[in-house]
DNA sequence: GCTTGACCTTCCAATGATGGCAAGGTTTAG
DNA sequence: CTAAACCTTGCCATCATTGGAAGGTCAAGC
């Protein structure tokens, strides 16, 4: 299988593949005489962890992690549990983060009138006026 | 005013003023004769501004259309409007992924148990084996 | 056998917002 | 006069990903 396969059998793009490969994520691919590098069955299946990973928010430092766990048959759960808990405690910050910001920005948009004229409570919370505050953006 | 009062009274640091100088998004400073960036008020209530509407996760590309419409008088509030509705579905968007992200990571590690023992579902579901779904990473 | 198009190779650059460092000029207080 | 604190420009790094350019390889059709 050649890296064109080998990205649409694993949904990660070849341009990637061979990013992972040169940053260490994925060992050196075998290659044709050609050059061309060789994918089998097993490299389509780390790939597709690769992506389910990504597609989950690991960030590739913890890819690395969770692969090097994968490949361990000795693996404690324990570890893949902690890792596991780090990135979800990072998402529910960043999903509280977010959540602060669009209520107020869904307070900010309900009190402006959106019409023709001028006044807006949306700039004048940007600006720093407090005179109509309502979910602020601070 | 010098850039480093400037950057410590609107909180915008020294270097992002610098960055969005060079960017577009603001003009350029007037220089002293030793060739310091020079800032007054109004300079400084345009970054504050600009810090507000970064903190409210908008883009600077968001930002720079922002600043034009306050500063327009004529303005129609529903524009300002628009391009805010337009930004918090964003954010509503990217909630709902790492909602479902969350959800799922969730249901996983309350299935693995965490111990010394290898047998992990985290692992098992991002490798594919979906024998013991609860919560899919895909 | 040759052409064409699809595929592959490497390398370099850009994204967006920010931080960091380096080498050098300026200002200010002592 | 000197030292500290500030400023200048410029370049590099982050993170994951995409894009392009220039060139080599392969398979199919004529």
């Amino acid at each position: 299988m050649n890296i064109g396969q080998a990205a649409s059998a694993s949904g990660v793009s070849a341009k990637m593949i061979r990013h992972y490969e040169t940053t260490g994520l994925i060992p050196k691919a075998a290659r044709a005489y050609s050059g061309y590098r060789r994918y089998d069955e097993r490299d389509i299946h780390t790939l597709r962890f690769i992506r389910r990973a990504r597609t989950a928010g690991f960030s590739t430092a913890q890819i690395k992690k969770l692969l090097s766990l994968w490949q361990d048959r000795q693996r404690p759960a324990r570890e893949v549990k902690e890792l596991a808990s780090a990135h979800l405690s990072d998402l529910q910050m960043r999903i509280a983060e977010l959540q602060t910001i669009a209520h107020a920005l869904t307070q900010l948009i309900a009190h402006c009138h959106g019409g023709e004229r001028p006044q807006c409570p949306i700039l004048d919370n940007l600006a720093g006026d407090d005179s109509a505050p309502r979910g602020e953006l601070r």
